[in-house]
DNA sequence: TTTTAGTCTAGAATATTATTCTAGAATTGA
DNA sequence: TCAATTCTAGAATAATATTCTAGACTAAAA
């Protein structure tokens, strides 16, 4: 209708969507953000929005599902550059730990966003992520497993027994339930993690 | 207007429609459900439904707090008859262990349920529930701790490593993620817990 | 037993808000 | 330049949470 703002390079558009609603929901709720709320504080039009997520909860998943994908694609390249079971170990707990750290509204929207209500496509999507960590995790450490290093668990146990504490952790500490930093609890969760399920080799 | 039902013992009706709401939520998802669908599994009336709940957040708030209740209630008994240190963790580690198992539609709705749009007066009770729990732990704990049975840790720390990995698995059995069923990982996640916040003492 | 105050129930009316729809603007690629 | 496609706008619609009014039931007092 009026003069639409400026030429904008095609992806603009739905990121600004998609920060503006992030902002939205960290500071009073999913289902207390209205559409037009999202309209406003992004400069979209209703029309934009579903154009580019079909639903209210289209923007929940893309937002879940990225968020996700960014956390484990730092793992996955810090991974890449770790080497030695211990610090495998290590790299992936404080992985985990410094993401948060570093987007915490967004931890924030994940952790207390349900999965209940997603759809079919995030859903899967989801999965399909999980699973990928999962293997990315598995390949790694099964040298180590094999060489005595790990200990033999259930493969479905490694990554609850390694970040199931920071999960826990990083839930009351973004809700506000106790002061001490994440990240201050570095040492502590990751020394639990090897403790766990690490088996270091007395030399000789 | 048409005969009501019968005597009702004055707690049947609000009992009936958390339950029917809960078998709703957990069949389709919190926001897929309406309120004329708990209306029609329960019942009751949507005058009804709102005289006892004050809005669908309040039901979805009243299923959470009453699970954590019962929940911490259980553990609360088999900790007042456990003693000693292990006993005590692989203690905590079970029962909510046995919780999951024998309420799984409850715990995946409370896993499944973003504490996002709670009531401030859920979301009071809610907090006021983890305090005690945490109390409870605490107590228990203390004086294992102080006599080098228990590792000294922050405070803050024990919950989250001891009953993290649980959680964790739980949420991926419930969605159907791993075949394996929590009640056979019940050594896994209990061993763990120990082998990382139990320092057992070698006679002598 | 009758009265009365409080509690509970029913279902229609209302209000909110997610979603759809239509028309048109901007962009892309040939 | 000219389709074809993608994107935008905002009004119209539809779904559904919530409110409201009238009345039925219950328990205790008189």
């Amino acid at each position: 209708m009026t003069i639409s703002s400026t030429s904008f390079s095609s992806k603009r558009r739905p990121r600004s969507i998609l920060a503006a609603a992030l902002a939205c929901f960290d500071q009073t709720g999913v289902d207390e953000t209205t559409i037009a709320e999202i309209c406003r504080k992004s400069g979209a039009s209703t029309g934009s929005i579903y154009h580019f997520f079909d639903s209210k909860q289209g923007i929940v998943g893309a937002l879940l599902v990225d968020g996700l994908r960014d956390n484990y694609e730092q793992t996955r390249q810090r991974l890449n550059k770790a080497s030695g079971a211990q610090n495998g170990v290590r790299t992936i707990v404080e992985s985990l730990i410094d993401w948060i750290t570093r987007n915490r509204a967004w931890a924030r929207f994940i952790y207390a966003t349900g999965t209940g209500s997603l759809t079919a496509k995030h859903r899967e999507a989801l999965r399909q992520l999980n699973d990928a960590y999962f293997e990315m995790v598995k390949a790694y450490f099964q040298p180590h497993v094999d060489a005595g290093e790990i200990a033999a668990l259930p493969a479905d146990c490694y990554a609850p027994l390694i970040l199931g504490p920071v999960h826990e952790y990083a839930r009351r500490w973004l809700r506000g339930g106790v002061k001490t930093s994440l990240g201050q609890r570095k040492n502590v969760f990751s020394d639990a993690a090897w403790r766990v399920v690490g088996r270091s080799q007395t030399v000789g």
